[in-house]
DNA sequence: CTAAGATAATTGGCTTGACCAGTTCAGTCA
DNA sequence: TGACTGAACTGGTCAAGCCAATTATCTTAG
């Protein structure tokens, strides 16, 4: 019975049904205070079911997109103003995250270099270790990645920007369901950026807040033009 | 072997049982990388349906308490650090809040610096003379100081950035409604609020980024300074 | 005896179907 | 006319089951 979605491989259900969603409220097709089709026509519409379909609601209420009312329905949060970026005329999504990821962790790192601690130091440096291991082994090591630039950013002292560091990362943040997460990334690939975070661990080691951004800037840089590269799409 | 949780609260249930886990976790019941129950069992030792149980996770998922690895597990995040405010521990979380700002937008000023449009500048000139008339008449002009830090963002052409200086400024990344959201400042506050902004724009009209980027450092600072005043808790 | 491969549990992912509990609103009756 | 009521919404929750990915176990070939 279902046939919009599915495509049963790359994300968690909930979160494509909510990037489908978002979508169609970014498009304009919910405005901001509408009540979007109960719970039961909506699933059927998308071709799910319920509670997947309530999953994902429980998803967009938390980050603030819908609010959910006991026995009347779902509505389009309402916040004036909050979507007049949205004609953004620049670069798609994956630009614009990437982006971002630059301006936030360049910031951080800034403040991490300043006050990393050596267990931090060691934290780091064992993750690294893991993951050259991993990639020598064949696989693909996306934890180890997330959670490099997830301790380097509480080295920060801070976790409000942990936290963000982390959406980023996890791709939280992307307004139009962008989905770039297939990252189906070469052994090489993974080589040259492991190196990139090499890079960014001496300039920390060394506590150099400068270094440390620019090596930063540097490999966020370099893994636009990856994932550019690898999605021609 | 029920009736853990169940107690005719308006929350909704999900938020029940995700506080419950988030409380074990926190209290040590669950360390941090430890693999949580499984979810029928856990459901049952909770006394709820898994169903429920999984709308919970989704939320834990989503702030990062927990990972889930399918066909594996439940795991809960690794993060050596920081679960202080949400604990209520130590209220950190104000200091905090302020320091991502300052992070986060004197990053993106950098870039609406440069990249600013007189559409941009006409914009913010009315936001802020909307501001003063606010101020003047003896009101709270918390709509126009949000739109002024949101259309700064706006200019840096990145929609992902203005969403999280939005977020930020909304205190979307408090976990749990810590809710600073008082703001009983006087006009005096107010008024010396305005005079920074106005020397944010100043900068911004010059198209001088390091300027633009010390008087929002300054403002925030600021803006710190006033509301560690005024919240002595 | 060891290591590689096949197999059985175990675990999360998703669906179907049902019933309960607030909310809404139109039809009813004073 | 207007307050009331109850049916028809709506979201909230639960139960049981099957599928798919992972992991643990056992078998078997070397």
């Amino acid at each position: 019975m279902n046939g919009s979605i599915k495509a049963a491989e790359p994300r968690r259900l909930y979160q494509q049904i909510a990037d489908q969603i978002r979508t169609l409220i970014n498009g304009g097709h919910f405005p901001a205070g509408a009540r979007l089709p109960a719970e039961r026509e909506l699933a059927q519409q998308l071709g799910v079911s319920r509670p997947s379909l309530r999953e994902a609601l429980i998803a967009l209420e938390i980050d603030g997109s819908v609010e959910i009312r006991m026995g009347s329905g779902i509505y389009v949060t309402a916040e004036p103003e909050r979507r007049t970026w949205q004609t953004g005329s620049m670069g798609e999504s994956p630009v614009e995250l990437m982006e971002a990821r630059a301006a936030v962790e360049g910031a951080v790192i800034l403040a991490a270099a300043a006050r990393v601690t050596p267990e931090g130091l060691k934290s780091l440096r064992q993750i690294l270790d893991t993951m050259r291991v991993e990639i020598e082994a064949g696989r693909k090591p996306l934890d180890q990645d997330r959670l490099f630039h997830l301790t380097v950013a509480t080295q920060s002292g801070n976790s409000v920007l942990a936290h963000i560091v982390g959406d980023l990362f996890d791709e939280r943040h992307s307004p139009i369901s962008a989905q770039i997460r297939t990252r189906f990334e070469t052994p090489d690939t993974w080589h040259r950026a492991l190196e990139e975070h090499e890079a960014i661990y001496a300039a920390l080691e060394a506590h150099d807040p400068l270094l440390a951004q620019a090596m930063m800037h540097a490999h966020l840089e370099e893994s636009k033009r990856r994932w550019m590269e690898n999605e021609p799409r």
